[in-house]
DNA sequence: GCTTGACTTGAAGTCGGCTTCAAGTTGGAC
DNA sequence: GTCCAACTTGAAGCCGACTTCAAGTCAAGC
């Protein structure tokens, strides 16, 4: 009961069916996200598991993780079945801390903007905008940490300016 | 009743106030969203009101403006005074809409999660990560759009799966 | 066995938002 | 008048997540 022909897609079935572009694809499997099998003429064939791995990875991005982090996100679960309510449990849990840690520092931004109106605000050294929002959101060098980020996560950003 | 000497800013005391590196004032210079005067040594010096459009500016960046969209949105409020309360509702409000929605689609994706959690998910056909994910926020060709846009918004991404 | 579309590779390009570098100039304190 | 930190410039580099390209190979239908 190995996995005969019908378990295995091409590139192209696997962009098909999991809505990525076979290059995306080809760059996972170089970063080691997803993992196929080649044809005697070097061709890959990708186990059907892969579509899950891929949708994984998809919705840990919208998570807020980077492909490395997704990386080891994937490697607790299962290679090739799916995985059980135990391993999704701990995964899906600290995903959705990251979610309700988003989720409320929009909130904040949001109730920043709405005191703003009222005050008829960005004076300078009374706004709220000013003052508060960088400490928040934006200590990071670039967007690459898509300044949704909460502060003190992830590969700390070197902050550079001296 | 012109700026005088206290009313302009080193590129270093902007850096500073503002929180960000000279080099990145001097980026958001070259692309218009904040201006200077010149000494007669070609120094820049920035008038005061110029924290005030770098603090939009970040803010913008938090709502997921690029920065040129950020300059476009700068451009529909004043240049050296405090926007005024008109000034500043519609630019508020359109960002709290944003606001609102990132925040739906992350609740979207958080009951995803918890359903997922529920069935012991990620079976292929069958999980809402697999085939409503994508098509909500995954539409884009990478993480700069941030995946937590919601479809059709923005400078269209060209997709290119042929 | 031929055709043709799908596949292969590595290298280079793209995008946004910066940072870093090198080499030279300014300006304010002493 | 001298010193030196702070400034100037353009070009190049970096990051993540891909896409694009060129030139060649595979596989499946006729």
């Amino acid at each position: 009961m190995g996995p005969n022909r019908h378990d295995l897609l091409t590139i192209g079935q696997l962009a098909e069916r999991s809505g990525l572009a076979t290059s995306a694809l080809r760059y996972y499997e170089k970063l080691g996200l997803i993992h196929s099998e080649r044809t005697a003429g070097g061709q890959r064939r990708f186990p059907r598991a892969t579509l899950r791995r891929v949708a994984f990875v998809r919705a840990a991005q919208r998570v807020g993780l980077s492909l490395e982090e997704a990386r080891g996100a994937l490697d607790r679960l299962p290679e090739d079945r799916a995985p059980s309510t135990t391993d999704w449990n701990g995964v899906a849990r600290s995903w959705q801390t990251r979610i309700d840690e988003q989720i409320a520092d929009l909130e904040r931004l949001k109730a920043k903007l709405t005191g703003c109106i009222g005050c008829g605000c960005l004076s300078i050294s009374r706004c709220a905008l000013y003052n508060a929002g960088d400490r928040a959101g934006a200590a990071g060098p670039g967007a690459r940490y898509l300044l949704t980020r909460d502060p003190g996560t992830g590969p700390e950003p070197r902050t550079t300016e001296g």
